[in-house]
DNA sequence: TTTAAGATCGAACGATCGTGCTATTATTGG
DNA sequence: CCAATAATAGCACGATCGTTCGATCTTAAA
């Protein structure tokens, strides 16, 4: 049997994993060493050992979040070819993706709610995840553009703004208002995006 | 002097001010009693003797909120006439109030993330907060048909989702990466939105 | 001005927070 | 299998949480 993890390694994924799932309850800033240590089942104490700080394993459960989103979110879209196909596997799998979460919807946009304004390592952690976001949805758009599936004065920032937004609008209601008809109208909304794409200011 | 108002209806109201702004600092749920007490200069048993209960205080910073936001932009965009120009005034006036709050941005918005998934009252009084902006924002579409300004067929409860989703995805933007460029973004989207509004299906 | 009602305070409660220590138990490379 | 090392537990700390209670002080009506 190949043992090429540590010990160590393998209860601090643990703790990841059920820090994520109680930040998809609780939010990241509620997220409490006590109750997580209380359900991966050992002691506060031996769970804090593998971070030092509280702000440490908030990291952590973010970038698990982040590379748990990669796998099962972009890097499935990305089997498609460039274009819209891929564009639209990216929005289709993004949208179930949030709404499918048992509780608790992303961790990373809620996050972001919660620490838009109040600066310091975690702020920037996910500033900078959104600017990722950002650009990687634009690439798509350019992508698009070179197939000619789109207009080529097509805003490509513009065009992903309006496409996060719908992303943002389908996870805020289907969370609050626990109705998935949303989805639906999100889809609706990228498709009138691309049959009326946004253009570069001439 | 006109004295219609009692002592201590006027600290509490002094309570709920300053508790909305400490609320769009560090959200909702992280309001503390302690940290409200001393903000506004009384102990903490004399604060809580105004609500009985957290739970009570943070329906009341919400209602507080929702009052504000009513004062500053719903009623003061309803003086333009209806139709778009009305609809226009409300969606800038809203933009340019997520963006100015000193701090925070909308602690409705942002208090909606930190409870989508707690069930409770404060929970359902965001969500009926929710559905109530939803159709307000249908209602505009509707005058905006009557007065000729948008076709007749125009879907307006997927006209508002998409109004609300630039509206989530400028303040998202302006409050994480401190860019107000976006607004000018949401903008935009609010003319292809006017220039090319979602049709109910056939 | 007296008095009943209302507003505020101080102290304390059990609970939990994040974070150090020290000891003890598991794991692992030689 | 043994020794070095890593992982975990136990306990304690000061701080703060929401809440209760009884005492005190302030207001408003008679």
């Amino acid at each position: 049997m190949a043992r090429s993890i540590s010990k160590g390694e393998a209860t601090r994924e643990a703790i990841l994993e059920a820090g994520l799932s109680l930040a998809r309850e609780v939010g990241l800033s509620a997220l409490t060493i006590g109750e997580l240590a209380e359900r991966v089942g050992m002691s506060k104490s031996g769970l804090f050992a593998h971070f030092g700080a509280k702000e440490e394993l908030q990291l952590g459960v973010l970038r698990a979040a982040q590379q748990r989103f990669d796998d099962e979110v972009a890097r499935q879209a990305f089997r498609e070819p460039r274009g819209l196909a891929r564009m639209r596997a990216l929005f289709g799998r993004w949208l179930s993706w949030t709404a499918a979460q048992p509780q608790g919807g992303c961790v990373i946009l809620s996050a972001a709610g919660e620490f838009d304004d109040r600066p310091g390592v975690i702020r920037d952690h996910l500033a900078q995840q959104q600017r990722g976001w950002l650009q990687g949805l634009a690439r798509l758009v350019g992508q698009a553009i070179e197939a000619g599936e789109l207009p080529a004065d097509t805003d490509e920032a513009q065009f992903a703004f309006e496409l996060f937004g719908l992303i943002l609008s389908s996870h805020h209601h289907v969370r609050l208002l626990s109705d998935v008809g949303f989805l639906q109208a999100a889809h609706a909304g990228l498709e009138r995006l691309i049959g009326n794409p946004p253009r570069r200011p001439g």
